[in-house]
RNA sequence: GCUCAUGUAGUGUAGCGGCCAAUCAUUCGGCCCUUUCGAGGCCGACACCCGGGUUCGAUUCCCGGCAUGAGCACCA
């Protein structure tokens, strides 16, 4: 027996390389903010390779620059990690773990691997451009462990004393010349307070981090690739294993505002309702918009991990999204700006329509239009109708242009002589406002069915898909996802 | 300036020396179906950065150029 095998290749994620059994891996957020688009990349990836091999998924919050820190943060990004369907096996908090980061960097100053350095910041700079040690750097491992003694007893005041690690003074990258691995600060952190005023720099608390927590695989954004080459620095002088890197490009990201700061002040501006503002392009906000994290799953998956750099395509991911929903989202009539007509002649009319095209066994909505049958139109197609002079109104009957309309007989059969069909509603429709990612608002009409339906992702049709935020006997309150 | 990375259609992706006059998705156009400009079906449009080399043969390997991006922070 033959069955050929449908022809359906799915790309999915490339098998990484040096996988013994189960994998350890990390995503590693700074609690700035919520997580926005751009960070959903780095926790699919990771979340698709951990469910593929089995293992663990640490989200580890790296808090070490008190400065940029927002306290809620740390629950925000949970909460999307958890919608997003990203499973973290454990939490980790950096500021909980300043004691591992000053242990090996008193090791790596006892090998002679690393230095205190009391020169000025900027002459440190333009030393290491020139290639030339500074004069801390030659040193003893006695002198420097005594600095770093002082330097951890509060002996320096802020900026005047950094802890170094080495590289090679002369790396033709200059890049990957000696770097800061402790500086001082003593802004209060707002989850230690004054506890510490030495705070690790990312590349020491990284590389510390990465290798205590076993990370076998670390994946991050190609702008790491001069740390990673900093923290194997650190890994060799250790003596300890390195995990597989891998770097993905990076997405340019259009039409949208994710900068944690610019949304924070917003926000306190007034001018943005919160987090979730649609006018941003943060997970909740996508969530708002009914953007299903499946998607957004999708969206990464087919990407993939090249290092290439990216342009982020809104149009993909929405076209994504549509395939999700399009089957559960029941079907209305949503009439914006309306215009009002009367119709004369053809009685009371009635018609219906299923809340789904390809589902009728959900239910139907029914119309029935009697007395003046005043319908209202949206602004445009009430232009389109003066236009064209006749034009059927989907599901109840066709009309010829007049104040009033004119009935016009329920031949379906004209729709192939070219004539439009449009949506409509009757006066028993409730207001409905729909709040675009822009921040304008569609203000509108529809039609009456819609507060009886359950689900929140419908389609108004020829209008586009939204979700609805807000059910009530004085109308519906609804955000625009996409077409 | 130095260093690194990358370069397949509008966008993203497959391809790992011949099966590629190049895959899939999206986008756009047309047709069919349809009482949505939705969904579905069919058809079509658009790409291997350039120049050398290796090879019987290169999108695939090597070198150079060009382009783009990133890093050169006491941010992450």
């Amino acid at each position: 027996m033959l069955i050929r095998e449908k022809k359906e290749k799915v790309h999915g994620l490339p098998d990484l390389d040096g996988v013994e059994g189960k994998v350890v891996m990390r995503i590693a957020p700074g609690p700035s903010g919520p997580l926005h688009i751009g960070h959903t990349r780095v926790g699919i990836l990771n979340d698709e390779y951990v469910k593929r091999y089995g293992g663990k998924l640490i989200c580890r919050f790296e808090d070490t620059n008190p400065d940029k820190i927002e306290p809620d943060a740390y629950d925000m990004i949970k909460e999307d990690l958890e919608w997003l369907g990203v499973d973290i096996s454990e939490y980790a908090v950096q500021s909980e773990r300043f004691e591992y980061y000053y242990d090996v960097t008193k090791k790596l100053i006892e090998m002679g691997h690393g230095y205190m350095c009391t020169c000025d910041a900027d002459e440190w700079r333009r030393m290491k451009e020139d290639m030339k040690p500074c004069p801390c750097r030659d040193l003893s491992a006695e002198e420097n462990l005594r600095r770093y003694e002082r330097f951890l007893s509060g002996g320096y005041a802020d900026g005047e004393a950094v802890a170094v690690i080495k590289t090679a003074i002369d790396h033709p990258n200059p890049a990957i010349r000696d770097f800061v691995a402790l500086r001082l600060v003593r802004h209060p952190h707002p989850r230690t307070g004054t506890k510490y005023i030495a705070y690790p720099m990312m590349n020491l608390s990284v590389a510390v981090d990465d290798h205590m927590m076993g990370m076998t695989h670390v994946i991050r954004g190609k702008d790491h690739l001069n740390n990673t080459h900093r923290q194997e620095y650190i890994y060799d002088y250790m003596g300890w294993k390195k995990p597989e890197f891998y770097h993905y490009g990076l997405v340019n990201i259009p039409d949208t505002v994710l900068k944690t700061s610019l949304i924070k002040q917003s926000i306190k501006d007034g001018e943005y309702s919160g987090w979730d503002d649609v006018r941003t392009g943060t997970v909740r906000a996508l969530r708002k918009r009914g953007i299903r994290p499946e998607a957004i799953r999708r969206y990464w998956v087919e990407n993939g991990i090249k290092p290439i750099d990216i342009q982020f395509s809104w149009d993909n991911l929405f076209a994504m999204n549509r395939d999700l929903i399009d089957d559960t989202a029941d079907r209305y009539f949503f009439v914006a700006d309306p215009v009002r007509y009367d119709i004369e002649g053809g009685g009371d009319l009635e018609g219906r329509a299923p809340l789904h095209p390809d589902h009728p066994e959900r239910g139907w909505r029914c119309y029935q239009v009697g007395g003046h049958k005043t319908v209202f139109l949206s602004e445009t197609d009430s232009l389109m109708f003066s236009q064209a002079g006749r034009v059927r109104l989907k599901d109840l009957c066709n009309i010829s242009y007049g104040l009033p309309a004119q009935y016009d007989g329920n031949d379906v059969s004209i729709l192939r002589e070219g004539v439009r069909a449009i949506q409509w509603v009757c006066n028993d429709s409730v207001p409905a406002e729909v709040l675009m990612p822009d921040g304008t608002s569609v203000k509108g009409l529809a039609e009456k069915a819609v507060l009886d339906g359950k689900g929140d992702m419908v389609q108004f049709e020829r209008f586009g898909f939204v979700r609805i935020e807000r059910r009530s006997p004085e109308g519906v309150l609804c955000i625009f996802a996409h077409r």
